[in-house]
This record gives structure tokens, C-alpha cells and sequence, in this order.
DNA sequence: ACAACCTATGAAATCGATTGCAGAAATCGA
DNA sequence: TCGATTTCTGCAATCGATTTCATAGGTTGT
């Protein structure tokens, strides 16, 4: 590989005056900078990351961290990131944390070793967030996504209280007064958000809560399935289930299926994120809608911002959610 | 941030001496080494890996490029290469591609330059891989992932003629005949092999093939519901379909859906990859199970052997396949 | 014509680590 | 005891770019 050396020499210039060509420097006469642009094509230069970035003190990498790839809303999310970090000339550094805080906090160590620009991190645990103040602390431009914690840190998160009221005024809209929630850790602040919005919704429809088909801790798709099944076996009737995401949704159906009962014509089903999955079940899941693309935009600007010392207008950037209608809610059975 | 110069004065030392102690060098007396250690341990001092890799000429990354991280079974397999990555010390750089030829050359460029130790690549295209051989050409360990090309180059790819074989095999020995094929384009080796198997297993078992119900040249979802539909115009009877991947098959099975049959009770389904939505569907979906996160890893493996010069026992890597029952499958209607 | 000021360029320092070479100190052998 | 060998340490070069500083030569203004 030719070396900008390479490039003075045959151009007949100093190293200096080569480097000036490259970085578009002010004074260089033009026939200088002819010479050194016909010796970089001769020899094919490209410049070199690794040095560059060591005189520079800046590597032109952001770091995104997420809790697990395998979750699709976190692959939508990846690519919002990567599309816009590249059209600013970033390379993102992707690391998956396998749902884990210690790995969270390994990685985020090695990263800072390796003079990565920004940190973008979608937390595991809202909880422990001393290694993210730390990170603060090191002046390490650094933006939340999706999970946020309870300090002054840049943030872009979906408006999960809009997101749980509307999801839940659909269901009361299309005439259901027995809505399920199928829910998740609360102590996750989007999970207790979505539920928020759903004691809101039904509060402003005169609908009283009932906490027998409130069902919160709830994980993945299994967690989703013995859920209904517990509701089912309550004897009390429910015409409707809110689920916390899509997932949890999909094993709901399972579950009624499976107890001879048809989505939407015994129960309606109602999802939240979105995900490409949702579109593809039988019958299409309705769903909540996180705007996950626009989020790993809205962070990756955010971050470039900051290393840029621009000032974001508001500290939390809160993304707007919709319902999507498909094919699991309906008008709930007469029988009730 | 302290760099060696600090923990060497702090030790009362030589930054070399300082160095040697770091990289685990022979010749450090034990008393100087603790005081190092000591020293190191004091400042909280912690390697710089960019002025590391510009000395030793390698960064201790690794870069994977895929073609769309929408894909699940991208996420899948970019696990499986982290894993083995963060193992043996080293990070990766995620490359999406999205599914463009220009994308992919572009990224491979920008890598080079930031002196990437290895590259896995899954190729976008199998026909245009002249950047692929350029790459091969300046010594930089390659290994190429799922899609392969027609030159020695170690690759780890799935045994995709075994596995359009025992697709085909099951729904046979369940007693089907008239197994309808829908599959992608056949100048993609993935493609074309699954095919190959399928016709092979056909002839085996002494059952002629039928050119009108094998359709290719299918893209995702919508494809598989648009090829079924044509399939249930043709009033030919199938009583199966072997799909090429798990979305065509959940377009299908909606397709037959929509047409008011009932998968498996008259037409069975049979798909290719194991995403994990297929365990999702209702009723869940039978398939041919790629191992998707073991590839990751075998690769990552083969990459980081050939950093270090070790070359393995065979270029390319022929992972195995099987297929996972589950409920889409059942034997044929008796009125064929 | 002379001071003041540009313009264009190169020499050398710098980023922060690793490493070849040389030499001091310690150990060994006869 | 003296030379030979080993052990340990420091100096300085190096990786490949960027950037500060100095300066030669040219231009401008009065």
C-alpha cells in the first residue's frame, strides 16, 4: 500500500505539502496540487485510517450498542443508525450485548479504548446506569435510544404512553369494554408507560380497570402464550387482549387458536412495535407502530451533533407512535 | 486519559520497559514489573488501540459484510460471528449492504483503509465479483459466507442441495406426489442447488417432474402469494409446496388461506432456513433448519486461522442441514 | 526603495504505542 | 580474578498521517 510519502515523492513535494492536497488546505499553489493529484492516481493513495486517526485524535466511528440483534425492531433500528452515520462518513462499530449489563459494560470500555466518536446505546438495564454516567463523564459524546435512564443524558425514545392509550382507545373505539393487558417488566420504563397509557385510556372511556386481566412480567412469545391461557381459565370474559409487543401477540393467537377460539371473531388481538413479522401472520396482527428506522436516525444525527458541539434543541427526543390496521381486531362478539 | 508515558514516570521507568511489562515481554525483573503494575493499576491507564494498531499494523477488527440485516437470518449469523470474534479479542465492524452491489464494493474500499485484520463476506451478488478477487489478490484474509463464488476462496456455505433433497424427501414420505416448487432465482447457488435437490430427490423416488408447478424466480412474501395463487388457478393438483425459504412459505400459506383451504389439512407447506418466526406462524411452520448461528461461527473461526496463518484442513466448509417438524406438514388429502 | 504583508513550501514535532539495538549490571565458568 | 554470558533497561526509530513554525520569494503600498 503506497504511503503519502510515496505519493510526495513521485509528485516531487513534501510530505506536508501532499497532506495539504488531501485535506483541502487553504495554500497550495494549483499546479502543486495538479502534480500531487496526478501522483495520488498513479499510485492509487488512500489515505490511512489508522494514522489519521491517531494524529487527529478522532477515528470517524460511532459505537451502537444493543441489547440483542436477534430482536428485529433492533436490526430496523441498526440500519436508521448505519444509514445516516454514512452518509456523514462514519463507520458504526455494531455490538450486540446479548441481554447482558456486564457484557454492556466490557464493551463500552474496550470502545473508548478504541477512540470510537460517539456512543449510541440502547441500555439492558434501566436500572444500573453507573458505567453510562461514567461514560457521560468521559465527555464521550453519547445519545440513549429506546431505553432511557433518570439523569440529563440525550435521549431519542417512542411516546409509549401515547402509544399504550392509543393502541387501547382503538380497541374501545371498535366497541370492546373487556380489555386484557398482556404485559412486560414493569420496572422497564417503556413497558410501564405502555401501561399507563392503557389504565389512562380506559379511565377516559369510564371503563374500570379490573386486575385479573392485568397481566404484567410477561417475556417473549411463551410468556404470551401461558398468559392467555391463565385468562381463559379465569372464567371471566375478555373480548379483547393489548399486548406489550408483537411477540407476546403472536403467542396470544396461539394461545386462542389452540383453545378453539378465532382471532378477531372470539378475541381481538392487538400488537405493539410493528415488527416485519406482524404483517406476515394469519390473520396480520394490528399493531402499534414504533417508527424503529426513524429512531436509529434520529440517534445517529443526534450523536454526530454532539461530536459536532451542536446543541440538540430538547434533551429527549420523543418519536411518535400509530395504530396499524390489519386483520386481528373487530367488533367484539354480541354475546357479552 | 494517561497514556504509557505517565505509568512509565510514575513507575520511575522507561516507557519501553513500561511496554514490555504490557505485552507480557521475557525480560522485566520482577520487582519492576509489580511497580509498573502498580503504576498502571494507580492511573487507571488503559491501552490505546489506535496507536497500537498503527505500530503493530493491525487493529484487532474484523469486518462482516451482509447483504440487509432485515433478514433474520443475518442477525442470526452476525451472533454466531461476534461470539467467536469477542472470544479470540477481536471487535467487528457490521457492514449492511442494502442488497447493493456499489454499496458493497464501497464498503470493502473504506475498510481496506482502516487496515481491517479479516473480512467475511456474504456476498450480494454471485455473478460481479471482481472486488472479491481484488480483495483476495492484496493478501487480506477473506472468508466467504452462505453465498459463494466460483474461485478458491474458503468459504462456509449450507448444503443446499442435501437440503431441497430432504425437504422433498419428508413431504415424499408422507406420502405426497405432487409437491409444487417455489423458489428464487436460479443463478444464485443457494437457489439453484435447493432445486437440483429437489429434482433429485423426485427421481429417486421414481416421480416425474412438472415443469408448470415449479415456479422460481419468487421475491419474498407477497412472491409466495402471488405463486400460490397462480398454482391454485392452474386446477392442477398439488398437494404440496416446498418453499425456498420461510417467508415465500408464510406468503403461501396465506395465499391458501385467503383461497379457504387449510394448511396442512389440504395443502402441506414445507419452508428453508428456521427463522424464528417459523416457530411463530399458525400453525407453526415445518422446515428445512439452516444453522445459521454455527455458520457465523465457523467462519469467524476460519477468518481469524488465516490471520494467523493457519490454514484450514478444506477451502470450502459444507454445513449440514435437517428438517424440523412441526405442523405445516401432514399426509396428503385422500381424494388425490 | 523599503517596510509590511502574502503565498507557497519544507523541516520537524506530534499522536501513543512497540521494538531493534546497545550497553550496564549481574551472574557464571574456569 | 577475568572474560564470557545472561538479564535487564533505556535510547531512539518506527508506524503514516497532520500541523505548527519558519522561511524564501513575491507583491503591495507609500
Amino acid at each position: 500500500m503506497p504511503t503519502l510519502k510515496d505519493v510526495a515523492k513521485l509528485a516531487g513535494v513534501s510530505t506536508s505539502t501532499a497532506s495539504r492536497v488531501l485535506t483541502g488546505a487553504a495554500n497550495v499553489n494549483e499546479a502543486t496540487k495538479a502534480r500531487v493529484m496526478e501522483a495520488i492516481e498513479k499510485l492509487g493513495y488512500q489515505t490511512n485510517f489508522v494514522a489519521k486517526s491517531l494524529r487527529q485524535r478522532r477515528t470517524g466511528t460511532l459505537a451502537l450498542l444493543i441489547p440483542n440483534i436477534r430482536n428485529p425492531f433492533y436490526s430496523i433500528v441498526t440500519k436508521g443508525v448505519t444509514a445516516v452515520a454514512k452518509q456523514h462518513g462514519y463507520t458504526v462499530i455494531l455490538a450486540d450485548c446479548d441481554d447482558d449489563l456486564q457484557h454492556e459494560v466490557e464493551t463500552i470500555n474496550r470502545l473508548k479504548n478504541r477512540w470510537v466518536d460517539g456512543f449510541i446505546i440502547a441500555t439492558t438495564s434501566e436500572k444500573n446506569y453507573d458505567h453510562l454516567l461514567a461514560l457521560q463523564d468521559s465527555k464521550i459524546p453519547l445519545v440513549l435510544l429506546v431505553r432511557k435512564i433518570d439523569r440529563e443524558i440525550t435521549s431519542v425514545v417512542v411516546d409509549d404512553y401515547r402509544g399504550g392509550y392509543l393502541g387501547t382507545e382503538y380497541l374501545l373505539q371498535k366497541g370492546h369494554r373487556r380489555i386484557a393487558f398482556i404485559g412486560g417488566d414493569l420496572n422497564l420504563s417503556f413497558n410501564r408507560n405502555r401501561y399507563l397509557g392503557y389504565l389512562k385510556a380506559l379511565k377516559d372511556w369510564g371503563v374500570e380497570k379490573d386486575e385479573e386481566i392485568i397481566i404484567t412480567r410477561i417475556i417473549g412469545h411463551e410468556g404470551g402464550y401461558q398468559a392467555v391461557n391463565e385468562l381463559l381459565l379465569l372464567e371471566k370474559k375478555f373480548t379483547a387482549v393489548l399486548c406489550t409487543n408483537d411477540i407476546k401477540a403472536l403467542g396470544a393467537m396461539r394461545a386462542i387458536y389452540d383453545a378453539g377460539l378465532s382471532v378477531p371473531r372470539d378475541i381481538s388481538v392487538m400488537g405493539f412495535d410493528n415488527l416485519d413479522l406482524s404483517a406476515l401472520s394469519i390473520p396480520a396482527l394490528t399493531t402499534v407502530a414504533q417508527p424503529a428506522y426513524e429512531m436509529g436516525e434520529e440517534a445517529a444525527q443526534r450523536v454526530i451533533d454532539l461530536i459536532n458541539n451542536i446543541k440538540p434543541p430538547n434533551l429527549i427526543k420523543l418519536m411518535d407512535v400509530s395504530v396499524v390496521e390489519r386483520d386481528t381486531v373487530t367488533v367484539p362478539p354480541v354475546y357479552l
